[in-house]
DNA sequence: CAGTGAGCGAGCTTCCGCTTGACTT
């Protein structure tokens, strides 16, 4: 017999809260949600107060039916799941499937995994709120209903297996709008008069000073005015201020916080910190890591400031607790933070360490206190023009957090941080060493990475701790959107310095637009975000979660019916649903570009069988369409007639070689040449499809055949289909189309038939981790 | 591996939010 069986939602929390409840208690975890509304359909009454049918889903039947036969052991059931919707509402699926009678049940909470608050809970139980429950069924059906009813309108209407719902929707009209942004930005350029003066200190030491003019120039003319006038001008100091400033340290990680940290420091996609963050908690060395809350337990903020004045001084605490900002957080657990903060490292995986050391140093810099910094602004004038210089310096004056983080920012690099001025006064005279305009040009707003999505979601309300790691993997699995790095181009810009009295003009190029890791929509994103926004513009509103969420809290609370209020969002929304499939057209993307010049044939874009295509002349017209792929990164919204057209001069013949055509074209794996039925590759990067000549395609068939010549390393008379080739990463073996690895152990030139035979029938273990 | 773009019809796809393993390459 057990006395008393607590059950919480995670394993690791289980075992955490067993050595702390002692011997007369049995703790078990439930693997979050025990029941659900069945995949297969919707599994709600439409027609009766929207009943929801829940069942167990095979996976869970294991957990479902180990914890029946422990109640069954037990005296007392302690349900203790989070604190927040779901939990309440997992508390309630285990009363009811465990048929948990009510007098020796009992519903607990805690927020922080201590000895205090744990027993505290035991000695405060309560009953299961069933007003919290609705809210979560509410949330629950709202979500079906909206993702069941939306998906099945897409496969008619665009494509079978697409997607639709309250969360995954907003985030890829996010990537949609802000590409839209960027493809209708215009740059301009100004230029940005920048100066060096010299400045003679005590003792005749010479300093440089950086100074920045307080006005950009439109045009040219006007700064090569501006540097004209300068030629003649006296440059005065007219004001030193001297200011102080602080600086304060960020509150400690919640999920969001922390994949975005993590992907800007470390460099980790959200599913890589996520992976590892389970790995740390699992080992019990940090919290958990699926939490909105910034809160830290009091045993961890007397851990914090007691580390912290031993190892930096009293002066560098800063006790505190921060409150949360973001909308319709639920805090149901603390921020994450190592469980042990007296261990600034720990023993792991590379990315193991490093993810915990972010994580411990951004903890303690939460606790300790501002940076200060005095920061000074010179005003230089200029005798002849009413534009001021500005040069500015900051010094450091206390580093307070500093000392173990400094936050990162998603922005663009900042140009050279202000540092250290050199002794200047009011009234003193300087004199230029050069003064430089430079042509600049406004960026477009930036892409979206993974993470400033999720910290967009975030923002917005949408999506919850455990969510954006998935939805940001399903947005891209539905190939609504590719995570892409992308090429910059080159650009060109003046640069005018005046030095010595005479102005240089140079013309400079600079990269620009260059990506990595971001996120670009593809066609088929755009057209089903269109085709939401244009029928369901009410549940692709960026304030929808937002608007339905104070319902929820309104059910929470008491005010509100949750099925009535499900009623009056699904009448008009099925009645939408029910009209959109009667009366929209079939949505491929379609779009006129112009008529073909040759033939006068009009030319379309649209989505085709596979993937985005242009053609030429309609099906219905006696003779046959022509039909192109669009390439890789070209827009069915913003391909150009030229463009379209240029992709109907492949395949090209370029010429002869040894009395055989040499045909230019793109295949599945990029360009290539054909030539006499053998297939060459193009070089990616250097050699262009459209314009590459024959002197060239011969010199990548030679290539090509040398390679090859050196490719066989070692036939055997005993099998032909059996041969030792040289390959992107060294010799391997192939026998009848399958590969097989060389073990670093054996000498790929003296291999035998035999050690070849054994290989194959027994290949050594490959490293795990690929699906 | 190097190209597709027809048409019919059956059967399947799909949401968000809790939480971990147990499968194979």
């Amino acid at each position: 017999m057990i006395n008393n069986l607590v059950i919480v939602e995670s394993p690791a929390k289980a075992k955490t809260i067993e050595k702390i409840l002692g011997k007369n208690f049995q703790v078990k975890s439930s693997m979050g949600h025990i029941r659900d509304l069945s995949k297969n359909d919707l599994s709600i009454d439409t027609k009766k107060n929207f009943v929801p049918r829940y069942s167990v889903p095979p996976e869970k039947k294991k957990v479902v039916s180990e914890l029946k036969s422990l109640v069954k052991k037990s005296k007392v059931v302690w349900l203790a799941s989070d604190e927040d919707r779901e939990g309440e509402a997992i508390a309630w699926h285990l009363a009811e499937e465990l048929d948990l009678k009510p007098d020796k049940t009992r519903r607990i909470v805690f927020h922080e995994i201590t000895k205090d608050a744990i027993e505290e809970a035991i000695e405060n139980p309560r009953e299961i709120n069933q007003d919290l429950v609705n809210a979560q069924q509410a949330r629950r059906v709202l979500d079906r209903l909206v993702g069941y009813e939306l998906s099945p309108v897409l496969w008619k209407k665009i494509k079978p297996s697409l997607s639709a719902g309250r969360v995954q929707s907003v985030a890829v009209r996010l990537i949609v709008d802000r590409e839209r942004e960027i493809i209708g930005f215009k740059s301009t350029s100004a230029f940005k008069i920048s100066a060096i003066f010299d400045v003679k200190g005590n003792k005749g030491k010479k300093y440089e000073v950086k100074a920045e003019l307080t006005e950009k120039f439109t045009g040219k003319k006007q700064a090569l005015d501006f540097l004209n006038l300068c030629k003649s001008a006296v440059f005065t100091v007219e004001n030193v201020v001297k200011k102080p400033s602080r600086k304060s340290p960020s509150p400690p990680f919640t999920t969001s916080t922390l994949q975005q940290e993590a992907s800007r420091k470390l460099g980790f996609s959200v599913a890589q910190t996520m992976a590892v963050a389970q790995r740390l908690y699992e080992a019990g060395k940090i919290t958990y890591m699926r939490t909105d809350s910034v809160n830290l337990s009091n045993a961890a903020l007397d851990a914090a400031s007691e580390l912290i004045s031993r190892a930096f001084g009293e002066k560098y605490g800063n006790r505190k607790n921060y409150k949360t900002k973001s909308k319709g957080a639920q805090e149901a657990h603390e921020a994450i933070r190592p469980t042990g903060l007296d261990h600034e490292t720990i023993a792991g995986t590379a990315a193991e360490k490093r993810l915990y050391e972010l994580i411990w140093k951004r903890t303690i810099a939460s606790q300790m206190s501002d940076a200060q910094l005095e920061k000074t602004t010179v005003t230089i004038g200029i005798s002849n023009a009413r534009e001021k210089f500005i040069a500015e310096g900051e010094v450091l004056k206390f580093d307070g957090f500093l000392k173990v983080y400094f936050e990162s920012s998603d922005d663009e690099p900042e140009e050279d941080s202000a540092g250290l001025l050199p002794p200047i006064e009011k009234g003193m005279t300087l004199i230029y060493d050069n003064i430089a305009a430079t042509e600049r040009f406004t960026h477009y707003p930036p892409r979206y990475t993974e993470a400033s999505l999720v910290k967009k979601l975030e923002e917005l309300g949408i999506g919850r701790p455990s969510t954006y790691a998935p939805t940001i993997s399903t947005i891209q699995q539905r190939g609504y959107v590719l995570k892409e790095d992308r090429p910059g181009r080159e650009r060109k810009f003046s640069l005018l310095v005046l030095k010595n009295n005479t102005i240089r003009e140079e013309t400079k190029t600079e990269n620009t637009g260059a990506e990595k890791n971001k996120l670009f929509p593809d066609n088929i994103g755009m057209i089903v975000n269109d085709f939401l926004v244009e029928y369901f513009g009410n549940i692709l509103d960026f304030n929808f979660t937002a608007f339905v969420e104070k319902e929820f809290d309104e059910i929470a609370a008491g005010k509100l019916v949750w099925h009535k209020m499900i009623a009056k969002f699904y009448k008009p929304f099925h009645e939408r649903v029910t009209s959109t499939l009667a009366k929209s057209a079939v949505n491929k993307g379609e779009r006129k570009l112009g008529s073909d010049p040759e033939t006068g044939k009009p030319v379309f874009v649209r989505m085709g069988r596979f993937g985005p295509v242009v053609q030429i002349g309609e099906v219905s017209a006696p003779e046959k369409p022509r039909y192109a792929s669009l390439r890789k990164g070209q827009n069915l919204e913003s391909i150009t007639l030229e463009e379209a057209l240029e992709l109907f001069k492949l395949p090209r013949t370029i010429g002869k070689f040894e009395d055989k055509d040499m045909v230019v074209s793109i295949g599945r794996f990029g360009p290539y040449i054909l030539h006499n039925s053998a297939f060459y590759s193009l070089n990616r990067n250097t050699d262009d499809p459209y314009t590459v000549e024959a002197d060239r395609a011969i010199e990548i068939i030679r290539e090509k055949r040398l390679k090859d010549q050196t490719k066989v390393l070692k036939t055997f008379p005993e099998d032909t289909e059996l041969s030792i080739l040289n390959g992107r990463w060294g010799p391997y073996i192939k026998y009848r189309k399958e590969n097989y690895k060389i073990p670093k152990t054996t000498d790929p030139g003296k291999i035998t038939y035999k050690e070849c035979l054994a290989l194959i029938s027994n290949p050594p273990a490959r490293k795990k981790g690929k699906k």
